[in-house]
DNA sequence: TGCATCATGAGCGATTTTTATCATAATTCA
DNA sequence: TGAATTATGATAAAAATCGCTCATGATGCA
């Protein structure tokens, strides 16, 4: 049964490259495609790889990981991505030229930081992905918090140095929005942002829709702490009321709106 | 701008997935099967990600090291590539499980946090690009230092806030090396170096050997504060007799030693 | 030996992807 | 504002891959 050790061989050499095609492995194994072919389908039905078109790919163990508990900074990338862009292009309108603000992690977050890269503004960020990003295409004048790297919500943070920026203002995102306020599910994103909400003058959410139906564990803000909010146009009536209640001013963005 | 967005959110998707076909990526981003392909050329030509028949595929922590991230420091990449990585190799080594490392901006100790990203250490580094790789790639535990980046250099630095991080090495590289100590041609740079020493046991320096020919302006450190050097087989006696007067100890890693 | 089983390779049409080109918004810049 | 640049989508031709079938040769077993 030599057909085992050659498939053994393509998964061993999945351990290496995440991807072979078809054509490497039958030069590298000294066989036809054909056998190939049969070689990778049986090794995706063994579960052992993943056959792709063109060839064969390895399911990372991060993959089956990742894939078991959620995640939020990914996961969020997907959903209402359009929402998010119009409420970050809005977002954006209500920065100045010269202004000094924070944006703190989070997808939409993320969204504006990058509409404001080659702006004359000053940024502050505790978002690792939004610093990356900013160093590499932005031109923007950017402070990056220090402290330790919370690969979770990948977020810097440190609960001794309290960061020295202080901004006009505080965009932030929310995993949701109730009465009481701000929630999130991880309590550094608490601290961090109860933090950053007394460097700055103004407080503004950037939370499309669905927000307002997520309920997350710790209270990061009261509602009365916040100035505006930015959503889109698929508020309801009772989010909407709740928010004037407690004094928030809405802005709504819409998808195509922009412009 | 916004397709930078788009690339970076294939990149990460392909944190999980190592592989991603174009299909799947128009629907998902929601744009035509041209763009995800502009997209995976992008990519593919960045480094970031290999593009293959039928879609693109993440490629090796390893691998991606010498392409995606060598391009910020374009002058010195195709110098001594080799010499580099021999070095930042050896320089590994040196380092325990569970110590406390401090490993400056500069290719070649980027070169050298690479090697420890999977490692069981805690790593505080200045290097905004060694952040972001480290904070896609890597499982140690890291701390970045938090102040303004400076694009020039890529190394975020704040006056105000001295890192709080105390650690048994200190691995930096040099602009140059003279018979007066390391010269940097930044003087960011030397503050930054400077405040760093002083929260270090021990100061190891990579450079390889051209460094000691070259000459920069303004003095970091003096020799009699360095306690190692790792260069290559390159050393001249002039400069190893340098060395020694100033009581340093001399790591010599040769190119093919062991990898 | 005779027969069945299996691995393999080759050929072929169907499907898919890729590349290249063009046209159309959107954006930038002077 | 108008032109240049850029991003995007559409199309068609070219290239590659896939699944299928069939023929060959090797192996195993009664």
């Amino acid at each position: 049964m030599s057909d085992l050790v050659r498939q053994r061989q393509i998964v061993e050499l999945l351990r290496d490259r995440p991807f072979a095609s078809v054509r490497e492995l039958q030069e590298r194994l000294g066989v036809s495609a054909a056998t190939v072919r049969r070689d990778i389908d049986k090794i995706d039905e063994q579960g052992t790889a993943r056959k792709v078109y063109g060839g064969v790919s390895a399911l990372d163990g991060a993959s089956s990981v990742s894939t078991a508990y959620a995640r939020p900074y990914d996961e969020n990338r997907d959903l209402a991505v359009e929402a998010k862009r119009a409420i970050a292009e809005l977002a954006a309108t209500m920065v100045q030229d010269g202004d000094a603000v924070i944006v703190n992690g989070g997808s939409t977050c993320f969204h504006l930081g990058v509409k404001l890269a080659d702006r004359n503004v000053r940024l502050f960020t505790n978002s690792m992905p939004l610093a990356a990003f900013l160093s590499d295409h932005g031109k923007c004048s950017l402070t990056v918090a220090g402290g330790e790297l919370h690969r979770e919500p990948r977020v810097i943070y440190s609960p001794q140095n309290v960061p020295q920026f202080y901004a006009s203002k505080f965009f932030l995102g929310a995993q949701g929005i109730g009465p009481d306020g701000l929630l999130e599910s991880h309590p550094l994103m608490v601290r961090s942002i109860v933090e950053l909400s007394q460097n700055s003058d103004q407080i503004i959410v950037l939370a499309d829709s669905r927000k307002f139906s997520i309920h997350a564990r710790n209270l990061s803000l009261p509602l009365s702490r916040v100035g505006s909010v930015i959503t889109d146009d698929g508020l309801s009536d009772q989010a909407a009321r709740m928010l004037e209640n407690a004094g928030v001013a809405i802005h709504i963005a819409r998808a195509g709106g922009l412009q």
